[in-house]
DNA sequence: ATGGCGTACACCGTACGA
């Protein structure tokens, strides 16, 4: 199956993007972030005709989250979480469920919208910080229960100064701060693999891009948004890439959706 | 130091993002 993790930056307005995007990219699971819509006004029928199930937690105006999953492959969609259990927050950042496919082979899909941290040393940086101590510290359990998992998010966090198109600029601040970095390593040192890591990449792949100052034209980019695997899943992943068509549509998300094949 | 641009909400500007 083919999975994926996209920031849409708003469901309503780049649906056509989406619908458009599943279908040619052939996508069978991707988690999204940036839904910013109240569950109420989810455009869960839209998404059902065009042949996906939905998983889904929001809230007005700000962040929200969803998984979907592609009903002629993925057969059931189970144990929905929604947030992180056991970690009270008003914002919502966090949808798992575990997905199985028609030979009823399963994986528990994660879909993370990791804060964004405004500024090194604000309350929101301690925040996002935090947040991903809350994050790990439940991912260790969920790891114990053996069942393969994937986590797909806008994860924030440049984990290299290869992750940045201005190295020298963005030293220390927000993205790229040592703290937010060693958080990322802490996270993936409790059994996770960066998919990324799986295989060579041209230099300047980056996932998100500034809508000011042509940033995409000029590949002014950053990449945050990541696909993680249980160890057990490392030799199943292939294709990892990040899939920039969408960005280069009209009036698109300044994200770009990040894709990896998956044998289970 | 600020704004650039886009989205949401709601007021005709402000908050927020990365």
């Amino acid at each position: 199956m083919r999975i994926a993790t996209w920031n849409v930056n708003s469901i309503k307005v780049r649906l056509p993007h989406l619908l458009s995007w599943l279908d040619e990219a052939k996508i069978d699971a991707v988690v999204l972030q940036e839904t910013k819509t109240v569950d109420e006004a989810f455009p869960l029928k839209a998404l059902q005709e065009a042949g996906f199930d939905a998983v889904f937690v929001g809230q007005k105006a700000y962040n929200g989250v969803a998984l979907l999953t592609r009903r002629s492959t993925i057969s059931s969609v189970t144990d929905p979480v929604y947030n992180i259990p056991g970690y009270d927050d008003e914002q919502k950042r966090l949808v798992a469920a575990t997905i199985t496919d028609r030979e009823g082979k399963s994986v528990r899909f994660i879909g993370a919208y990791f804060p964004n941290g405004q500024e090194v040393g604000t309350n929101k940086y301690w925040y996002k910080l935090e947040w991903m101590a809350a994050l790990t510290y439940w991912l260790k359990a969920e790891l114990a229960r053996d069942i393969p998992l994937l986590l797909g998010g806008d994860f924030n966090i440049a984990p290299s100064d290869e992750d940045l198109w201005d190295p020298i600029g963005w030293r220390g601040r927000i993205l790229a701060s040592a703290p937010e970095r060693e958080a990322f390593f802490r996270l993936l040192s409790v059994g996770f693999i960066d998919t990324w890591s799986l295989e060579l990449h041209a230099p300047g792949t980056f996932s998100w891009w500034d809508y000011r100052q042509s940033g995409f034209e000029q590949n002014h980019g950053v990449r945050i948004d990541h696909l993680l695997c249980s160890k057990s899943l490392s030799d199943r992943i292939h294709n990892v890439h990040v899939d920039v068509t969408p960005r280069g549509w009209d009036k698109p998300s300044d994200h770009a959706p990040v894709v990896a094949d998956l044998s289970l």
